[in-house]
DNA sequence: GCCTGCATCTCGTCC
DNA sequence: GGACGAGGTGCAGGC
């Protein structure tokens, strides 16, 4: 059964072969296309797996992004990135979608048993644009109008100031002059952060040579009792902020 | 128009009410439903985002999981992960699908400017697991059977073996009796997986306390500029395999 | 293209 | 439920 209204197409239980002309339109006019049925999913590239049969949602994007759901989970139980290349065929009388890319060299092969349904939607003009606040970048954005909030006579010199380990995110000094570096972290931390503001002190201290102190504090909402101990060692201190 | 076949429901162009009506059903029933329509998305949570008017497809599945696509890009635009509740409501003569959950709180509201189509699947049975090959607990594996991949007279001694800064992937001892830690990676490493290992090098060293000589060696097929002399200046080791 | 680090990361696993 | 680290992480921003 094919119906057709408002720019939208559905099937419902159609043959291989119909499933495969809308979809192979589809795809060639960049409509987004979303799949139900039974089939299995072989991926090959980055690493390899299998997947076997199994009601699933397939949608391809026009931007070559495929992504295969099943019932649960947020994330699909496989996909290929934006910039692939689909292609649209009928194998032993079953519709296979090939998904394929280069750098690096990857393939998606779904292969469906049965398709239960087909759905070709068009895609207009492109949409607003996502606004996200509570971010680092949010934090990083107060500390620097209140710096006050690290500790009274914080001054802060740069940000993204490049050192040998990488940048770090806010540079600058303390009221007695001793540099003072920044790890930012919007969410509470582990030993993982640590051990990131570990490298930049080091690595500034190495850098700017002769016994300079340097001072290195994680800004984060809270940390765990391991990255506690670890800052603890290590030297290095805390500071409570939210973003 | 709506229609039905093999236990899909398909709806073109409903109502916000029917619209409404089906969503709320399917999710009682614990199907999976899927939209696609004009709509705004807003978020608050861990962080807070807002989405102005655009066409978007959207997934409710029967664990709780939302996930509001746009035509590009893997990623959601806007996600809800398993486990929240979901309801579906008219407000102001417009669809709106709200999504919650505690711990911690977080509320997604999807409000339908129209709704072009809406398609309820109902996914039967559990299907088959996903596997993958060429991770690293599959570099894990070849390097125990095979310990000469690291260097002569490399011998493992455990895995997972605790330091106070955490588990190290493998533990044992080269040629000369000397302690040996591993840390795996399946992909090219850059500063981060050099860190990793500097942390339970100096853990380890510190809890064998006296001068116990240890030695770390990131095995990964590649890495950076940045990590190779990081892993220079920190006396650490690499060794070269693919997964 | 590679490198680097953020993310409402998600996910499994172990405690 | 928290902690910790892997992931075909994805993604933006810089070079």
């Amino acid at each position: 059964m094919t119906a057709t209204e408002g720019g939208t197409i559905t099937l419902s239980e159609p043959s291989a072969e119909e499933a495969r002309d809308h979809l192979a339109r589809a795809i060639d006019r960049g409509a987004l296309v979303t799949l139900f049925g039974r089939c299995t999913v072989e991926y090959d590239g980055r690493a390899a797996s299998q997947l076997g049969l199994g009601e699933r949602h397939v949608m391809a994007k026009p931007d070559g992004t495929v992504l295969v759901h099943t019932d649960e989970g947020q994330k699909p139980v496989n996909w290929q990135p934006p910039g692939c290349t689909q292609e649209a065929r009928i194998e032993e009388g079953s519709l296979e979608l090939h998904s394929r890319r280069s750098t690096p060299e990857e393939e998606l092969i779904v292969r469906f048993e049965c398709i239960s349904h087909v759905a070709v939607f068009e895609t207009g003009e492109g949409s607003a644009t996502l606004s996200v606040s509570g971010t680092e970048a949010d934090m990083k954005g107060r500390i620097l109008e209140n710096p006050e909030l690290i500790e009274p006579g914080f001054h802060p010199l740069a940000t993204e100031r490049d050192t040998p380990a990488g940048a770090v995110d806010i540079y600058g000094e303390d009221s007695d002059g001793t540099v003072v570096i920044l790890e930012l972290k919007r969410r509470r931390v582990g030993p993982d952060a640590v051990g990131q503001l570990n490298r930049y002190v080091e690595a500034l201290e190495r850098d700017l040579h002769a016994g300079v102190e340097i001072r290195g504090i994680l800004v984060a909402p809270s940390v765990t009792d391991r990255a506690r101990r670890l800052l603890a060692t290590r030297g290095l201190e805390y500071v409570s902020l939210t973003p």
